[in-house]
DNA sequence: GTCTATATCAAGATAGAC
DNA sequence: GTCTATCTTGATATAGAC
């Protein structure tokens, strides 16, 4: 039998499963090792901290959310009603099947506040969701009101996963897209 | 030089500020009890646990915004736009000064998704807030629709705090504010 | 690439003196 | 009510064998 080698994306993909669910300071690096199948000593060959674990976790998303995500709003080929309609399905495919909410969400809460480096890479995240939606309400509306409005849903979807974990209830998540999709 | 007291206030009031700051996990008895002048065997005289403490705390918020805050909603004396102000008023005073935004909101998303008694006092605090919210909009909406706004407003409200804090910028979390006063 | 073993430190919590 | 002292556990991280 060959020993399994684990790979730095299988890593990434346990750790935000963790991180998301319960919480970054409360997931160890045994915790992470023993999703892994490994121990925990060996971790450190993939990654020197979990600092690093963390950061890389967090870019690892925000490039999963701008390939596939935030793409189809600047396929301008299409119409903003349906630039829209896509971006609503593919947040939502996203957010009902993901145990534990936004990962970049929660550490904006948990480690942002005393760790610039989270901050930074949590902000670079957030900005590239609000200028996405940006380019699709931009037609629709004046620029002032686009980047308002872009904003404003940036932060009305964060809250509303944080009330559809916390009362069990995809309702409160599901009319923010409703409300997304009338304003195109 | 008679040894000074420490009431389990004072301990309650360190306690929010550092899980604010810190986040809840990232929080050591060490830290409160530093905070409070003392060492951390001494806070096992009032408290017996940390999970106590955080429950505590999470009850000593939410008993605040309840007598100071949410009550404006109730004074059915007063119009329902100088509860509106009046309600807008407090709730901008108390979160532009609350360093390390709301202590509900982030411990719903770094602990209640793991622990069932931080989730029930969380969801308490975010009825209450819904239902003071229902109380001065349903004056000029149908009870249907100023149920879904009261619901809508405290999601934005928590998003809008989060994004606060992240970029440094009150404009975004004032502009709840202005929303919520156009709505009555 | 993973393991065993270990170093170092800090966590939550308790006992008992003052 | 606070202290010193200690217990036990678990944290991050490293060294070196296989």
């Amino acid at each position: 039998m060959a020993i399994k080698k684990t790979s730095a994306e299988q890593i990434l993909t346990e750790s935000i499963s963790l991180f998301k669910r319960r919480g970054y300071y409360n997931t160890s690096m045994a915790n992470i090792a023993e999703a892994c199948g490994l121990i925990k000593g060996s971790i450190y060959h993939h990654f020197k901290s979990k600092d690093e674990i963390g950061i890389e976790s967090l870019k690892y998303i925000h490039e999963y959310f701008v390939k596939n995500i935030f793409s189809v709003a600047y396929e301008t080929n299409t119409s903003p009603k349906d630039r829209m309609d896509n971006f609503v399905k593919k947040t939502d495919n996203y957010f009902l099947n993901s145990e534990g909410g936004c990962l970049l969400g929660n550490l904006a809460l948990e480690v942002a506040h005393e760790n610039e480096n989270f901050k930074e890479v949590i902000r670079t995240y957030f900005t590239a969701w609000e200028n996405a939606l940006y380019e699709i309400l931009k037609d629709r509306h004046y620029s002032e009101d686009a980047k308002n409005l872009a904003k404003e849903y940036v932060s009305l979807t964060q809250g509303a996963i944080m009330m559809m974990n916390l009362y069990d209830n995809k309702d409160i998540y599901l009319d923010v897209g409703k409300k997304l999709k009338n304003l195109v």
